[in-house]
DNA sequence: CAACATTTATAACAGTGTTATATTTCTGCT
DNA sequence: AGCAGAAATATAACACTGTTATAAATGTTG
């Protein structure tokens, strides 16, 4: 019965999502999660091979509710209030989900285990390009090059990654507290989002931006 | 005798350091350290109050190392130069410290332990913004500021936290193996830091970039 | 229905950080 | 100097962790 087991899984999942926003990770144990879920410690394992494929299961969950709330985000006419959007959308959620958002990056360094070698085999970009979490903005960047709106010669792809980049930094940075308030914060992230813009938009853009 | 101490905490910091640098942040166990330090396991509770101590010390290490490789870049007549030195340096600093930047992130983010509530009294900015290794990056700001290269208005400790941010999201994905390769994340690092320098440039430092 | 495969539960194993308990060492004062 | 008292040590125990072996129960298939 696929769907026997499929539902012991969701259980498990659900169950350690509830704990991982509650007590965060650090507080994640298989004994516990399968005392909560009111199964073995051996259905872990059976479900998930070990706690890496748990962890990798929450890290897969984090992403699909990131791209949840970025799908959910208006399409708005103008491709850059859309990309401002998307970007506090961003913020939003990692303020809103500190423990997913702290799982996904801790999943992609991962600390409780061991740093990255050269030599190891790091699956190319975990993918993350193509997870429909990242499509919403590079559509909106897709937009902005399409209407001309930015400067000659830029790819989507590596505007788009940008973007990510500077949001994520400025996310990271405010959970862990860098920032005296969250107004602070709040103040950081416009004028990042709006340097950035500057620093992108053609005269056309800026044309384009003066006329709204 | 206080010397004596300090040797010893010395020694326990060096070998952590060394374990940190080579096994990375998770096969960091007090055991295997007083084992490699030949001191005993108390010895890190007497010289650190426990692991966490060691971590922190561990942390106050990799920002004071940052310190110093921001502190070698020489201080080019042109900010704008400098600033872009100083950007580069602190990448070099992530790509060849992985562990130590990973412990960084870590420590500000505790993954191992809880997550941070909003209740819980972070102390404010961790006094990141009065740090060695915060200064330079600010007195390059402010010298742009002063030679009237960037807009009007613009703080210099706001835009400083903002290229910060940058940087760190650089950085902190790059070591997480989002980018295909080094030459792809150099090209992310360019584009970003020539997007917000002429997003933040006034008419005076286009004047000056174009000069130059 | 019987034979096989899978999934359970229980317990054991090898680790971890931390703490309790003596023992030793060092410090400071008369 | 010598002797309290304090501090640091070493050893072992404790409560945990993820993982694995073993055996019983369950499910699946020919």
């Amino acid at each position: 019965m696929d769907v026997k087991k499929d539902a012991q899984r969701q259980a498990l999942l659900d169950a350690a999502s509830e704990m991982l926003v509650h007590e965060g990770p650090g507080a994640l144990s298989l004994r516990k999660l399968a005392k909560n879920a009111g199964a073995s410690t051996m259905a872990v394992y059976t479900a998930f091979g070990g706690k890496d494929g748990l962890i990798e299961a929450l890290f897969e969950e984090a992403f699909d509710r990131l791209a949840a709330v970025q799908a959910a985000v208006p399409r708005d006419p103008d491709p850059l209030k859309w990309l401002h959007d998307l970007g506090a959308a961003y913020r939003s959620f990692a303020l809103a989900n500190p423990a997913y958002y702290a799982l996904m990056i801790s999943v992609t360094m991962p600390l409780t285990g061991h740093v990255l070698d050269a030599n190891e085999d790091t699956p190319p970009a975990r993918g993350i390009s193509h997870h429909p979490a990242y499509s919403c903005l590079y559509q909106a960047v897709e937009s902005c090059i399409d209407e001309g709106l930015f400067h000659e010669g830029l790819v989507a792809g590596d505007v788009a990654d940008m973007l990510w980049a500077n949001v994520h930094g400025l996310c990271s940075l405010e959970l862990a507290g860098y920032y005296a308030s969250e107004k602070a914060a709040q103040a950081r992230f416009d004028l990042s989002s709006e340097t950035i813009i500057r620093g992108l938009i053609s005269d056309k853009g800026r044309l384009h931006l003066d006329r709204r």
